[in-house]
DNA sequence: TGTTTATGTGCAAACGATTGCACCAGCCAT
DNA sequence: ATGGCTGGTGCAATCGTTTGCACATAAACA
């Protein structure tokens, strides 16, 4: 009969006592890096003991005593975003097996906050940190690198390389983008670009520049503009900017899903169809976006797995001995998924906005 | 000249010197609830040195001594679905305010999984625990309950009333859509009822049952399948289902989005449109599913709020004094949103399906 | 003026684990 | 037979807080 009052938790002291050892045994037994140092049937013992008193060890009091907490801090900007998710879902994955622990703050983007955010985790103990909100420059995050604290950014970086990374190939994404539209016969490709204050939103903007001229796409001034924020409201924006500056094109490279899905409704309110009148590309793959009308071309990234090897190397930057830190930066493959909003161009004479 | 070295961390004992006062002396004047017990004056040069000296406590002392971790539990099937992330950020919400902060785990509807995410939490000596992952039927979750651990389910509910939940008015969300069919003509309505398992699948699939006699609609047996799982594939399965057995339907009511989804899906390759010649519902208001084609009609929950209100509601039972623990069940009203996917009947003459 | 009461501070014991060090067998080699 | 190892265990300090208690000092009362 198991009494029902209040279960005061198991101590070592408990263990100890119910096999006849003193604490500091049980805990090297219960170690498996110092087990070896206990004579295996005592060690045994204490396994089963440990185990049929179901001790749990007190997180806390090894966090007083090591100064370590398996505990890291996630810092993105709104996980409500649908970016976010996956990235968050993989770091987990990557910390649960290592016996890590995630803890998550938002940003929304508000770099103050950002900075509290890191301030309550260091003071929580995080024995790391990953962040997905962080800007180009972004001094606090450079501050922490320096002082030793083990940080990755993820999808994004910051300028300093110092600091570690896990992004997607961010200008292949957008030259995979650019040949596929030229092979569908577009010559003419306007670009909304991100914030360049962002590590995507520039990179992909570089890209954009970078290949515009060697595949002989028109290199005109007017055809980049560049959002706020990587959000529909900005993609619509833009979408009105470039027909009030009357750039003339048949396709949109967005520097992002949420972009291209505003572009697309802008272009609709003004009697312009995707794909007929104009192709419309995307970035990210977020869900849904292939449920949409029309199922949106775009790039996918492998955000599970960016937030798995950004957990997997903290993990990794965390139990390697201090200093012997050469800062990672891992880049991963992206993929091309062609769906219904690019299409190839209409023969110049039955293009209204070309003639016209 | 600030030492570029390690920085050791700030502890009591630090601004104790710096001021010349006792530690203790250090920890009351900190403490806003005992500050009183402290002469103004000195209260005012300790916050003043604790400040200069950027001291944080250390929360795994703190922890340790007083056994309260000021953090809590968050258990969710898959952060990757898009009904959990504005919960998350509720809660967070509703935490960061009161100095909690939440740490995460999936379980992918795997409920040995949630026992182990819950096991790992309580070891890390979680104040209070937020479980979305609850199936009706839940001993592990009664028992946490039953041993003293605040504990709130969200979104979903366990049978147990003792266990206190935050959820959506489910039965009337499933009125409100039948009222809107009803009034579109519809006689003929068929349902998708989601995993009757999940109090969220009983309850929206036990308001249909409750409401579609009363409101004049046909109650035919066959009308009403039951999903295994909330997701698209699902929603596909199920359409294959009814018209396999040869119901007749001009509406389909589904338990949630995605199996919306999947089910207008399914419907156009049998050439059925949507709305025009089956009018379907989801539940959720999810993300981008206004984007779709149809726009979906469908039932929006408030998640932030459901998350928020769990926050609250937890760190409320965790920091009143345990006993006094009367089971708080909140239900947030829902809202109809009538986008595409419904439509008023046709008249049945134009009607294939009902008079082939 | 002497006794009581308040009021502010210091003392020291926890909380539960880890870990350097001391100790004590027993064993081998000289 | 004695000395030195070595391998297994216990001892006790320590991590940084909180908090009951003791103890001053000063104020209030008789």
């Amino acid at each position: 009969m198991q009494k029902t009052s209040i279960k005061k938790r198991v101590t070592l002291k408990d263990v100890a006592n119910a096999v006849g050892v003193h604490v500091s045994t049980v805990s090297r037994a219960l170690d498996p890096r110092t087990r070896h140092l206990i004579t295996p049937e005592v060690a045994e013992q204490i396994l089963k003991a440990s185990e049929r008193l179901d001790y749990r060890q007190n997180a806390a009091a090894y966090s007083l005593k090591t100064n370590r907490t398996r505990t890291i801090g996630v810092v993105v900007p709104d996980i409500t975003n649908p970016v976010f998710p996956p990235i968050i879902r993989g770091v987990e994955d990557a910390l649960a097996s290592r016996g890590y622990v995630a803890i998550l703050g938002n940003t929304d983007g508000d770099m103050r906050r950002e900075t509290g955010l890191v301030e309550t985790f260091r003071s929580r103990g995080v024995d790391g940190l990953i962040l997905a909100s962080v800007e180009r420059e972004d001094a606090a995050v450079s501050k922490l690198a320096a002082e030793g604290l083990p940080v990755i950014t993820v999808n994004r970086r910051v300028d300093d390389s110092t600091v570690a990374s896990v992004v997607n190939d961010e200008a292949e994404g957008i030259r995979r983008v650019l040949t596929h539209l030229v092979s569908l016969g577009h010559r003419r490709v306007a670009n909304i670009a991100g914030p360049q204050s962002l590590s995507t939103g520039a990179a992909r903007y570089a890209g954009f520049e970078k290949y515009r001229g060697p595949m002989g796409l028109v290199d005109d001034r007017d055809l980049v503009v560049f959002a706020n924020a990587f959000n529909e409201a900005e993609g619509e924006r833009c979408v009105e900017e470039l027909l009030a500056c009357g750039a003339e094109f048949t396709a949109i490279v967005c520097s992002n899903d949420r972009l291209a899905v505003g572009a697309i409704a802008a272009l609709s309110r003004h009697g312009l169809r995707c794909p007929e009148d104009v192709s419309v590309t995307g970035y990210n793959d977020m869900p849904m976006v292939e449920r949409m009308q029309p199922p949106l071309t775009t790039i996918r990234i492998q955000s599970n797995k960016v937030g798995f090897e950004a957990g997997q190397l903290l993990v990794k930057m965390i139990e390697r001995p201090p200093g012997e830190y050469e800062a990672e930066h891992i880049v991963l493959p992206i993929e091309l998924i062609v769906r219904g909003s690019t299409r190839a161009i209409r023969p110049p004479n039955g293009r209204g906005r070309e003639t016209g």
